[in-house]
DNA sequence: TCTTGACTTAGACAAAGTCCAGGGTACGAT
DNA sequence: ATCGTACCCTGGACTTTGTCTAAGTCAAGA
């Protein structure tokens, strides 16, 4: 987290109030908020701050690669602070809970080269869905 | 397609002009068009089908298993054709094309039971990104 | 052919996200 | 410690994607 914000700083991004706010109300494990969940919770303790600047501000922290877009439901972005160790994603399919999860072995292995049809693959992203126990 | 209709109908289905043509539109391999591509290329056949009549057909194609609703980019989702045997999606990075692949293996077993959490795990989507030959 | 309940339409509405002009401020320079 | 400025933030308008509703229309069985 201040972690996160040192990197900001390298890339000699200016430190604002409303960054550390978004950063500090990222910062744990499995967590995948929405846009807005970050902006409600930032205004606990910013009560000014804008929507425009969470956009921004998430928008920022995954273009450097600190903050993992996830969409798992097709519908509002999650934003994933674990962006340190490859991770997969587990969702409810009525609560809509993520997991992060980790699989073994390389996804992309999976993939033969008569079926990538001429693309560089470099990424694969799995999404597990099934029952959490609170839901079964 | 006329495949579709006839399972449509089977349920009890009203056999329309305007499903008729978003089953038309939709039919062919590697198709992966959003609600609103659909509604425009529905339209040049038949001009006056509203946006409201083809996310609802869309819809209910998907509610039968027809139809398979893909995310591949946290916008409009796509809606992909091909529910006949079970595939993944390939995703260009700069173009957005989506090509169906078929990955060997089942992409549910690397995932190992302590990784679970206690959910009852039942499907794993898989999008494979990179570049495509037209846009290396 | 008639009837009826299901389907379709246009448009209002909602949710998620982007963009902009103008005011505010972090930080290097002095 | 203060200043200046380039970058940041704000509020609100706007866009995109999708849902809902009331009223009109029509497919299909009787």
């Amino acid at each position: 987290m201040s972690d996160l914000l040192e990197r900001l700083r390298e890339r000699g991004w200016r430190l604002t109030a409303q960054r550390r706010v978004v950063a500090e109300v990222l910062d744990g494990d499995h967590v995948h908020l929405t846009a807005d969940e970050v902006h409600a919770r930032a205004i606990e303790r910013l009560p000014e701050i804008s929507r425009a600047t969470v956009y921004n501000t998430l928008g920022e922290m995954v273009t450097i690669g600190e903050v993992i877009e996830v969409a798992t439901d097709g519908r509002a972005k999650r934003y994933d602070p674990n962006a340190h160790r490859p991770h997969q994603h587990l969702v409810c399919f009525r609560c809509g809970t993520v997991r992060d999860v980790h699989p073994h072995g390389d996804p992309l292995a999976a993939l033969p080269p008569a079926e990538r049809f001429g693309f560089t693959v470099s990424a694969a992203e799995v999404t597990y869905r099934g029952l959490c126990p609170d839901c079964s």
